[in-house]
DNA sequence: GAGCCCAAACTTACCTTGTACGATAGGGCG
DNA sequence: CGCCCTATCGTACAAGGTAAGTTTGGGCTC
């Protein structure tokens, strides 16, 4: 029979656990999430869809290592930090951390909903809340507020939030006249981005600056621990 | 031919858009989301698959309906409160609102993960946020902290969170026996969730006790927001 | 060196799911 | 009676995950 696939095709770099997992974020960051397929994964790496599965168990658990990878990157570039987290610069220290960790994850804005999706919680990540613990310890929390304070911060802990409320959408163009017509249904919100809008002429209506917003959020719940830290 | 669908089967009820997306949310809150497949939910109904399209667009039309339905739940529970919201009542009226929502997710537990997901803000969800601002201002919010207030809370205002971090996973039994294993590497949390469980010998290891962290969160939030209502 | 084993990759094929397209049944209305 | 509009159904296809079996090539033993 003829030879498959062609005579001399230069001698592929062999499949690993690690080169399918990194092809796989490369794919999602090009072309996004949904566009993560087994298929396409393998047509990336040179090989057929069902070689994957000499290396993963199946497609969870690409994206399982998927996740891995990014908590990765994210435990590597945190790790370089070396601040000072004794007493009241614990602040300082899990709030420069998390913001770090907020880099990694504007550079994979599709790694939030796979993160949210994991069955249960992975190594990586778990080590990285581990250090979290850490600096708050050093800054006099009990590990009761300690453990309390992961759970309030949820996902922004890592570095990202889903949006529940975003002004941006539903007001494509000719806002001010979209705005009239909603101000009966909606006075609030209308009165709100009204304000915001005539404020700040520069936005597009709605437009929101996410890392302030983050940040203000962020701020909010850091000093609220940092109050309760001494009185625990 | 033979008469299809065999003679006599009683006049089914005709669908209808409503009739679908009430089906979708039943179906979900049975079997879960993932079983939410268009040929399911045709069979719940007593159609065929293909017959949903006259009532609805597409599948992503259907999930769109199916927040459109929780949120109405939502709006409607809620429009039934009434309590004084000005000045420092606002918090309480907030406050009791959220936990109100909050209900019912806990009846959908599958809904956080639809609304997360749809690509814009449905109009239900919108009219439940233009009634939080609402409250805020009667609190004396300045639009822009009403505004901030909202990206701070994120879906926390609808009721619900994603949890990053519980320590419920991974932790499944001889959690003692685990512990010592994992103390090396995770040294804070290992310590943290000693702590824990020894201040709580009832709870299973790692047990957290969502509604107390839900509010926890919440009132840090609300809190701080509160300290910040009348300077801004 | 011959025979064998096994890791790693491939081929085929099946099942589920969303949905395009066109046929059909029934009822009101000219 | 014929028309057409509405609601429903039947068929069919493409995309995607993955089970099962097959091939290939390198290294090890005897």
């Amino acid at each position: 029979m003829a030879t498959r696939n062609g005579p001399r095709t230069e001698p592929r770099t062999p499949l690993s656990r690690d080169r399918v997992l990194r092809a796989a974020v490369k794919l999602a960051d090009e072309s996004g999430i949904e566009s993560l397929t087994m298929r396409r994964l393998a047509e990336e790496l040179g090989a057929e869809a069902m070689s994957l599965y000499y290396h993963v168990a199946k497609k969870e658990d690409v994206l399982d290592g998927v996740v891995d990878v990014i908590a990765g990157e994210i435990n590597e570039a945190v790790g370089r930090i070396d601040v000072p987290s004794k007493g009241a610069a614990w602040k300082t220290a899990v709030r420069q951390r998390i913001l770090t960790a907020r880099q990694i994850f504007l550079r994979h804005p599709w790694a939030p909903r796979v993160f949210e999706t994991r069955a249960d919680v992975r190594p990586a990540v778990v080590r990285y809340f581990d250090a979290l613990i850490g600096l708050m310890r050093d800054g006099g929390f009990s590990n009761d507020l300690a453990h309390h304070a992961l759970h309030a911060l949820g996902s922004r802990a890592l570095g990202f939030t889903q949006e529940m409320f975003d002004p941006g959408d539903g007001a494509g163009d000719e806002s001010a006249a979209m705005l009239d017509a909603m101000a009966e249904q909606l006075p609030h919100l209308v009165g709100m981005l009204r304000e915001i809008a005539h404020d700040d002429p520069d936005s597009t209506l709605g437009w929101c600056d996410d890392q302030t917003e983050f940040e203000f959020g962020l701020d909010l719940i850091l000093d609220g621990l940092d109050r309760m830290r001494e009185t625990a």
